[in-house]
DNA sequence: GTGAAAGCGCTAACAG
DNA sequence: CTGTTAGCGCTTTCAC
């Protein structure tokens, strides 16, 4: 398969090189009758051009790199990642842009991936899959000016002028927290992803906010956190039911860690809903597919994706512009795992104080 | 940010830009002293390669493409791909590869994105991630005998020298099969994947085989095939149980597929396993979390994308050498979804004869 | 409208 | 051991 490049169509068309490529390049300065021409001549030797050369000779690689958060965690596996990734496909795909994938198993490596690929020219911009607090590899793209978005946001107050696209996270929690006190829940418990993670804390403001606005207390008690997904929905299941006065309800991060906390629940032969409510977050395809089939905040994970790409693209293409900010609308889901408070539940919850 | 060459390095640590270049590869024919002082002078000057030129000079990207199935078809979601995606990443990043991701809402784009890859050489080799009858893009990278390698298996027998790395489908579905059978089932459903895959086929005949071997005729009622994955548990379901004789266990094509078989049967309240055992294939992460959590065949995926990595770099590196066929071993995990047939429910789907 | 030539940043053959 | 030189395949001034 001896590859086939511009100068061999030129040849074949008996033109130049140069003309060759601005067929390619569709430039208007080069008649329709040698476009032709050329076109035909690249047809007939299967000519494709090579993408390397291109990119060096543009400065321009016309791929955006995409960043998972570490693998080693189980998170990896949350089939939000896939969906997001159809998003920033699609996207991507209509503007002509390829995908980088960058996985690490730690820190560390991630870092140096982002660092080869921006240094290495690989790619002409970054989308973070993950936004965390402190992130090295944040701070990095921003000092570097390198074109990046986040889903999510940044924390640090510092980073004011980057790109993301986010839900409003505070409001969806507060929303789902006011919506189990309008259903007669008094013990209200939160089980939240790792601390580190920006929507984690945007949860737990958005929790705390509606018991004040009720004139309630957070309960340290009621409030845990757990980075593993499965496991750690199942250990704070067992935590929260140690307590002395058990929760009526649970506001779990993320609709996986919601199958463990069921899990758990159905081997303590507590029942949902009739025992405790819950309800969570992102609606990832399999959680209508709980028994019984979960309430959850939609958060409409292919458009963070689509949406990632969209600004991404626009700001590779206008590096001067303003960082833009995005908020993508939630919704909350009603299935069946909220219900009003019992008052046989309420006296069995009060009993136990 | 003005970008530092070969150049710059050279002409600060006064060597000719091959010495560099040379010192970057660490060619054992470049004395110690000039390599240290060329190593000085890109750490000062914060010199990195430039990736695309490498790859021009070098004819070879470092770099792997991973097509995945068709994003349009909710399998995209599936928990399987993170999975192999971490094995594949692990490995190349072992061997300093990097991952190029290809994916496409249809048949045609996806064939698109892979002629792209190949023909503008943006690729050193490629993984498939699925595998299906009549695949052009399997025919055509054979054609152009473009390095590749396939999970799952080539259908087509003239595709000999393909490499891939697979699960002996076949003889698991078979024991999973002789299994039920041995807890007394004598009506034993099987629902497939799209019957496109050939993975569904390869079941689908262990299945068979066992069926026949215990001297029973497979009944074409209880033989139901879904594309889809939750919504194909839930009408496969409905199929099934409308029979006027109802299967008393269920092998499942795929654990995401089981959650909507499980969930439709609970909403019929039929229960798992006391009136219909359910055994099903992958153990992806949520699968211990079913309620109950179910009995299914750990294929191994994280092996089956780091063994393909494997093969895929060693076939980039000698592409005289034979096609190499690898097996993944798999494992039962048995859990809470099979149980011995009890005379009563013999009794009962005896009677509806 | 089209061609000639220089160059993107790196590698590799050939000298010495 | 190290330097010189000629590309890798494409784009892009600058001429004409």
């Amino acid at each position: 398969m001896m590859t086939v490049t511009i100068k061999d169509v030129a040849r074949a068309a008996k033109v130049a090189p140069s003309t060759v490529s601005r067929v390619i390049s569709d430039s208007p300065r080069i008649s329709e009758r040698t476009k032709e021409k050329v076109r035909e001549a690249m047809q007939e030797l299967g000519y494709h051009p090579n993408f390397n050369a291109r990119s060096l000779a543009n400065q321009s690689t016309k791929t955006i790199g995409v960043v998972m958060p570490n693998s080693a965690n189980k998170t990896f596996q949350n089939p939000f990642f896939p969906e997001v990734i159809r998003g920033i496909s699609t996207k991507a795909h209509q503007l002509e842009y390829g995908l980088y994938l960058s996985t690490g198993q730690s820190e560390e490596e991630i870092f140096e991936e982002v660092q080869h690929m921006v240094q290495g020219k690989r790619v002409d911009g970054i989308i973070l899959l993950y936004s965390k607090a402190d992130d090295q590899v944040m701070k990095y793209l921003h000092e570097q000016d390198f074109p990046f978005t986040v889903i999510g946001r940044p924390y640090d107050e510092t980073l004011q002028n980057v790109t993301y696209v986010n839900n409003d996270n505070f409001k969806a929690a507060k929303t789902v927290t006011e919506y189990l006190l309008l259903l007669g829940h008094k013990r209200i418990a939160f089980i939240g992803g790792n601390l580190e993670n920006v929507v984690t804390i945007d949860h737990m403001e958005g929790y705390h906010r509606a018991l004040k606005n009720a004139g309630m207390e957070p309960n340290n008690d009621f409030i845990v956190f757990h980075e593993e997904l499965q496991e750690g929905g199942q250990e704070a299941v067992i935590d929260l039911m140690s307590l002395n006065e058990r929760p009526t309800a649970m506001i779990v991060a993320d609709d996986i860690m919601t199958f463990g906390v069921m899990r758990m629940l159905s081997e303590m032969e507590i029942h949902v809903p009739d025992d405790i409510s819950i309800i969570s977050f992102n609606n990832v395809m399999i959680s209508e597919l709980s028994a019984p089939p979960m309430t959850t905040v939609d958060i409409n994970i292919y458009s963070l994706g689509y949406e990632a790409a969209n600004l991404l693209i626009d700001k590779i293409l206008h590096p001067g512009a303003e960082a833009k900010k995005m908020l993508i609308p939630h919704k909350l889901m009603k299935r069946e795992t909220c219900r009003r408070i019992a008052s046989a539940q309420r006296a069995a919850s009060e009993k136990s104080v």
